[in-house]
DNA sequence: GCCAACGTTGGC
DNA sequence: GCCAACGTTGGC
C-alpha cells in the first residue's frame, strides 16, 4: 500500500484558540502525557481543518481567548490525527450534539500535545503592532474561527517575538 | 456587560 | 434557496 502523497507534505502551522478558564496552556502541561483531544469544536470549518488538513507534527500556536489579556500562551503540536469527538455522543456533556450518532459521529478532533513554553506571553495587542503580521487571519475583523492556519513566516516571526524581550 | 460580526436553524 | 431570528464568539 502506497503512502498517500499528502502525508509527504511538510508539516504546517496553526493557531488554536481556547479560553484559559476552560482549558489553558498550563492545563495541557499538567495533563497526564501532556496531551489532550481537542474536543468541543462545533464549527464545520474548524472541524474540516482538523479532519482534512492537520497532520501529526504540525506546529500549533496555543492561543488564549476571552482572557486578560488574550494572546499566544505557548506552543504545541498535533500528536494524533482527528478521531471522533465522543463528547458529541454523550448526553451529559455540554458538547452533546443530538444529531451525532456512533455510525456518523459528525464531530472529529485532533489530539494536541508536546507543550513547549515560550520565553514570554505575546499579547494580541502586541501582535497588532507588527507590520509583518498584518495579514494574520487572527487579526482580521470579525474572525471568530477557533482554528486558523498560520503561515511559516508568521509563525517564525512570533517565535522571534517570544524569544526577544520587549 | 456590551455589542459587532458571524454561523446555524427552520419556516416558507 | 431565501432570510429572519436566534445563538455564539470574543475583544473591549
Amino acid at each position: 500500500m502506497q503512502k498517500p502523497l499528502i502525508d509527504y507534505l511538510p508539516s504546517r502551522f496553526w493557531l488554536m484558540k481556547t479560553e484559559p478558564d476552560v482549558f489553558s496552556f498550563s492545563d495541557l502541561e499538567q495533563r497526564l502525557g501532556q496531551c489532550e483531544q481537542w474536543d468541543g469544536v462545533r464549527n464545520y470549518q474548524a472541524r474540516n481543518f482538523m479532519m482534512q488538513e492537520m497532520k501529526v507534527g504540525d506546529k500549533i500556536l496555543f492561543y488564549h481567548s476571552n482572557a486578560q489579556p488574550s494572546g499566544i500562551a505557548g506552543l504545541a503540536e498535533v500528536v494524533e490525527a482527528a478521531k471522533p469527538d465522543l463528547t458529541a455522543l454523550n448526553p451529559k456533556s455540554e458538547y452533546y450534539d443530538p444529531k451525532a450518532t456512533p455510525e456518523n459521529p459528525r464531530w472529529y478532533a485532533v489530539t494536541v500535545g508536546k507543550p513547549k513554553k515560550l520565553h514570554r506571553f505575546v499579547s494580541l495587542a502586541e501582535l497588532r503592532e507588527y507590520e509583518p503580521l498584518k495579514e494574520m487571519l487572527l487579526l482580521r475583523k470579525g474572525q471568530r474561527l477557533s482554528i486558523l492556519p498560520v503561515s511559516q513566516t508568521e509563525f517564525n516571526h512570533i517565535l522571534q517575538l517570544a524569544i526577544l524581550h520587549k
